[in-house]
DNA sequence: CGCCAGGTAGGTA
DNA sequence: TACCTACATGGC
């Protein structure tokens, strides 16, 4: 089916490759067409922008209105957003109009959690692959298009695994933090929902109570898991982004702090060579 | 081959 | 509080 976004923001290359989801891939369709290929919520999807980049999925009416339209976030105007940021910092507004069509996905919880403690110390293309290794051993297959797909494992399941289990995904020391994080969650004493409606400072003090979750990957759960907008993960690379916004701290960002956050470092990523 | 990666835990001063 | 380092693995 097609899909216009309400705002006429949407570019899938920046959205779905800007380092806040893993499991998409870009393939070339019959007549050359570029689309990206992926699975979230246990299903898989195709789709691609058309010339007039209106988007093309995959899947019916009914799937798209309760699954993608959702994922995809286009109950929020990000053109207003952007306008907004854009107004206040001219390096905010050059990144904002270099990548002007990123979207924050509305990902799974425990699947942003997870993804973002093994993004620890580690470099997006071995994320994707110990992620990839995740979903093949612990999964639950599915068929798409008849063929055999694995949706992101259960808390429950990951819980009852040891680091042994796991030493086919090679995560290394990320092993251990995944399996607490499971255990946790599959426990009860942990409840993703509950922190998503807690203020931001409990919320984020209650991750951080699993071991190998910092500040960092506490924010990046918040944000990219339970759509906390508010939050603003900052690595390395945040902090000479940053730097270049005088007199500008991510608080002053409100509600677009994690697009702010999200146009900064697509734009930092892309230009390296200005950032040392 | 060496450097480094969307950091964090555990230790020390 | 403020640093210091080990950590597993492999992309480049």
């Amino acid at each position: 089916m097609r899909f216009t976004p309400p705002d006429g923001v949407l570019n899938l290359a920046q959205t779905l490759d800007c380092g806040q989801s893993f499991r998409f891939y870009p393939v070339t369709l019959e007549n050359n067409i570029p689309a990206w290929r992926g699975v979230a919520f246990s299903r898989g999807l195709t789709v691609y922008q058309d010339e007039n980049n209106d988007l093309v999925l995959d899947c019916t009416e009914q799937e798209f209105r309760d699954i993608w339209f959702d994922y995809f976030d286009f109950n929020t105007d990000y053109k207003k957003s952007r306008e907004v940021l854009s107004a206040l910092h001219p390096a905010l507004k050059e990144a904002a109009e270099f990548a002007g069509g990123i979207r924050i996905l509305k990902q799974e919880p425990f699947e942003a959690l997870c993804s973002f403690i093994i993004s620890q110390n580690n470099n997006i293309p071995r994320i994707k692959g110990i992620i990839e290794r995740l979903c093949l051993h612990f999964g639950e297959p599915f068929l798409y298009h008849n063929e055999t797909r694995y949706a992101f494992p259960t808390p429950k399941k990951l819980a009852s695994c040891t680091p042994e289990d796991l030493a086919p995904l090679r995560a290394g020391f990320r092993a251990k933090y995944l399996i607490d994080a499971a255990k946790r969650i599959a426990s009860g004493e942990i409840d993703l929902e509950s922190v998503r409606k807690m203020p931001l400072p409990d919320a984020k003090a209650k991750l951080q109570t699993i071991s190998g979750v910092g500040p960092k990957v506490a924010d990046c759960a918040l944000l990219y898991g339970l759509h906390r907008t508010e939050c603003f993960p900052m690595d390395v690379w945040m902090k000479r982004a940053v730097s270049l916004l005088p007199r500008l701290s991510p608080a002053d960002f409100s509600e677009n702090a994690g697009i702010a956050q999200q146009y900064l470092f697509h734009y930092v990523r892309m230009h390296p060579e200005l950032f040392k």
